[in-house]
DNA sequence: GTCTATAACCTGATAGAC
DNA sequence: GTCTATCAGGTTATAGAC
């Protein structure tokens, strides 16, 4: 039955060599990481992750490429869906983005520093221009076409999503429990788009 | 006369090296640099490294200090000055944070990842808790009691910085050149108090 | 202070037994 | 398919000549 992570015992190898890849990858990252971290994780041998990825390469492009697609999947039927107002964009958006991020914790981070330090190796698995030239993009035009589209893209993706980022900052200040943070960041569903409406009146 | 990045020729040695660690180290991360990275980038032996710094760990935590510094050192004092209102506040922070951040784009992504990636070596160098228990932060308690200040901080903090944050993923993309972005984050330094105004209205 | 050479160790990957 | 043993290459750090 449940087919998401269950204790992790009843899977097939190499499901157990991949799962121990995006914990120990998302978690340090693909440069700090050792093949050898992956293994003694999944509890198998070292070779075993050769046997079925071939290289650490391989499997992190694997991983990579999923995790892009949970960052940005999410993203752009919201955006593009043109049976939705401007005001439900945003509070689907808020609410499903925070959701995701709860769920997965160390994505944003992850994927915004492998981007950064291998840009043109994953320059083209990121659907950013579906964003870019989005209905939500033009519905903000019409909206207020005296202010860039990308500023209001920019503050709803980051209120959305910066929190997460800062998160290890506060957590390491040991200002902020986990419990606490998680509060303020289920309060945010609700804030997030009052604040972009009133950012919409402005002035 | 120009003491700070001349053409980097007159330096001593020691500071050829560190100068070079700051651009290694920055650009790919501690985990994914070499010392002979460093090295080469110097123009120097390898040796010369170990000679004046001991260890690439020391080095880096040399640097990493640094950059906290810079990082952090800015917001403490403008938040915490109690003869500035709080729109006065939210003026000189987002002009002197972009500006800060235009003048070292890698800044904050180096910082939260490494951070991220070591929390607790930098755990005690963190003064978040000046931010945290800032003037700033009672002015808007003073205002909005309703809401938590946690809130506002990092809107504030997230508007000015997720932008440079994103950046890697709107160029990889190739739908944001250097310039335009330079453009947009101009108009922020305007913008952002704009928005903090009207969110501190709203509702 | 600066260099070359090398030690000591670590890491990704594979060969080969079971 | 899975393991142990090991190779080949790279990495930090140091010894020792200049």
């Amino acid at each position: 039955m449940a087919k998401k992570k269950s204790v992790e015992v009843d899977l097939s190898t190499e499901e157990k060599i991949k799962e121990a890849a995006k914990k120990v990858f998302l978690k340090k990252g693909y440069a700090a990481t050792r093949t050898r971290d992956i293994a003694e994780e999944a509890g198998l041998n070292l070779a075993l992750l050769n046997y079925y990825f071939r290289s650490k390469e391989k499997l992190f492009d694997l991983i990579m490429l999923e995790k892009l697609e949970k960052f940005f999947g999410v993203i752009a039927p919201i955006l593009n869906n043109s049976t939705t107002s401007l005001d439900q964009k945003v509070t689907l958006f808020s609410n499903n983005y925070i959701d995701l991020i709860i769920a997965n914790p160390e994505l944003p981070l992850f994927i915004l520093s492998e981007v950064r330090h291998n840009p043109e190796r994953f320059a083209h698995k990121l659907p950013v221009v579906k964003v870019a030239d989005s209905h939500f993009v033009r519905q903000l035009q019409e909206k207020r076409p005296d202010i860039n589209p990308l500023h209001f893209l920019m503050n709803l993706l980051g209120m959305s999503v910066f929190p997460f980022i800062m998160k290890p900052i506060f957590h390491a200040s040991g200002i902020l429990s986990e419990k606490v943070f998680l509060t303020r960041m289920e309060e945010r569903k609700a804030l997030i788009p009052k604040w972009i409406n009133a950012m919409l009146k402005a002035k």
